[in-house]
DNA sequence: GAAATTACTCTATCTGTCAAAGTAATTTTC
DNA sequence: GAAAATTACTTTGACAGATAGAGTAATTTC
């Protein structure tokens, strides 16, 4: 299980990431993140509808109430264009993110 | 300039690693953070005096007072056999952890 | 109809980062 | 040789993000 610290910062990211590919709702984003890391990270709930509330004042992500179908209310969220833009900078912020830490994480034993 | 939320949590690691090649103190890990990335990091020295005591505190460094020779005195840092075993752990982890996060963020465009 | 599952919300707390301000020694500049 | 710049460390208080914990409510399973 990866501490939370280490991801901190790329939450916002990889939540954008799963709304940008389809319109989610937060109980199935939890599962997906689960499932697509083989249970190597899992989001806390509080943590996940916090971020929600985040994107959403910054206008990268929209709500909207879906059909009840398998248990409680679902509100889906939806990407907004300029969330699009912003995922896309945080792939490039990412990259270069990923090329200065590997400076002091290479070239050891 | 990589905003410092997406090097939370690899502080530790990085400050660990500078330490691990050398004995260092404080400026002197500031200057070198700076020079090896370019620029694209700095850190800040509050945040740099704080990981110090945070690390020390769990015995990963010790401290010694060294020379006065080119302005304020000197503490510098040498990293432990703790500190040592640490900072492979944490290189595992990031290994992992980029994994985790490229599931997210490659296969974009 | 009781228990389990699905699904969301709110509050209080903890941790890490950092701005700001301060202390003090040495070196450079004029 | 006095002032300014640089080197070097420390402390305090504030802020933002993550999360434990508790709660609400609908649906599904047994």
């Amino acid at each position: 299980m990866i501490r939370s610290d280490l991801i901190r910062g790329h939450l916002d990211s990889i939540i954008l990431r799963l709304i940008f590919e389809q319109d989610r709702y937060g109980y199935e984003i939890s599962k997906e993140i689960s499932l697509r890391t083989d249970n190597r990270f899992q989001i806390k709930e509080a943590t996940l509808y916090a971020v929600f509330q985040r994107l959403e004042k910054k206008e990268l992500i929209e709500s909207y109430m879906g059909s009840v179908s398998q248990g409680g209310k679902r509100k889906y969220y939806r990407i907004t264009t300029l969330g699009k833009a912003y995922l896309r900078e945080m792939i490039e912020e990412w990259k270069e993110t990923k090329e200065v830490i590997d400076l002091f994480m290479e070239g050891l034993q």
